[in-house]
DNA sequence: CTGCATCCGCAATGATACTG
DNA sequence: CAGTATCATTGCGGATGCAG
C-alpha cells in the first residue's frame, strides 16, 4: 500500500502513487484509467450493473439473482461500484432497514458498451466453444 | 475440477460440468457465456487484444508495451486467447525462433466493444476519480 | 434484513531460474 | 527470443458470527 490508497479490502492496488501522466496510455501501469478497468473487469461488477440497469434492486435479491457471489463479494463489490459513482445506495429507515441500489447516469453510461459486450458473448459463444474443443484435440494429439 | 475442464493454469473453472441450458441466463454460475464472460473480463486479456487489435506483435514487444505484465501472465493470457479463437499465434522457424501474435475475425468482433469500454473509460475517468473523492471524504468524516 | 469483521484455504500471480 | 518450471506470496472468496 501506497500513500494515495484506500482500504477499501477488495480493491486491488496498481501502485498508483500520485500518478503525473494521466491520459494516453492506457498500458501503463499507473494509468488511472487502468485501474478503471481493472474495476470494469470484475467477474462480478459486469453482472451487479446489468442487472441494476434493468431495475433497482435491494441486496437479497441481488444475492438471489447472482448465484455463486458470497454477500461478502456482493457486499464488497457493490461499495466499490459506489465508491466509483457508477450505482447509489439509497437507506430507507424502516425497520428493519431496507437498501436499495440503482444504477447511476455514469453507471449507465458504462452499461451500454458492457451490454455490447454480453451480446457478443452470447452471440459467439459457439463459435469461442468450437475453438476450444479444437484446441484442445491438437493439444491432446500434438502432446 | 470436473470432467469436461481442461488444465490451463490460468483459468478459474465455473464448475460447469455439461451445462443443460446454455441460453439466457448470463446470471446463472454454470452459463457458459459467463465462463467466456470472465475471460474477456480479463485484466490483460483486454490489452492484449487491444494491441492485437491494431498490429501483429511478437511475444516480447507485447511484455514491454503492456507494463507490469510477468512473463508468465503474458504467456498464460495468450494461451487462453489463442484457445478461444480470438488470437492466432505463428511459429517462423527462424533460430532462434520467431513467434507472432495476431488477433482472429472472431477475436476482431470482440475488439468492437471492447473499444467502446475504454473509450467509455478514458472519457469517464474524471467522473469516476471526483466520484471516489467524494465518497472517501464522505467515509473519513463519518467513518 | 443488511450488512461488517474475522478467520482461513486455496487459487492466482509474481519472481526467478532454466531450456531450446 | 519465446517460453516453461519451480517456488513464494498474496489476497480472493467462502464460512461463520455479530451488529444495527
Amino acid at each position: 500500500m501506497q500513500e494515495g490508497t484506500i482500504s477499501i479490502p477488495g480493491h486491488r492496488e496498481v501502485t498508483a502513487p500520485a500518478q503525473s501522466r494521466p491520459r494516453g496510455d492506457v498500458y501503463a501501469a499507473n494509468c488511472p484509467t487502468r485501474q478503471l478497468l481493472d474495476r470494469i473487469a470484475d467477474k462480478w461488477s459486469t453482472l451487479i450493473l446489468m442487472l441494476l440497469a434493468a431495475e433497482d434492486m435491494r441486496f437479497n435479491a441481488l444475492k438471489r439473482r447472482i448465484q455463486g457471489v458470497s454477500q461478502k463479494m456482493l457486499s464488497q463489490t457493490l461499495r466499490s461500484l459506489e465508491r466509483d459513482g457508477l450505482v447509489s445506495r439509497s437507506v430507507e429507515p424502516t425497520v428493519p432497514v431496507t437498501v436499495t441500489y440503482a444504477i447511476t447516469p455514469l453507471g449507465r453510461g458504462l452499461f451500454g458498451s458492457l451490454s455490447a459486450m454480453i451480446e457478443w458473448a452470447e452471440t459467439c459463444m459457439i463459435e469461442v466453444t468450437a475453438a476450444q474443443r479444437a484446441y484442445d484435440l491438437k493439444q491432446a494429439s500434438a502432446g
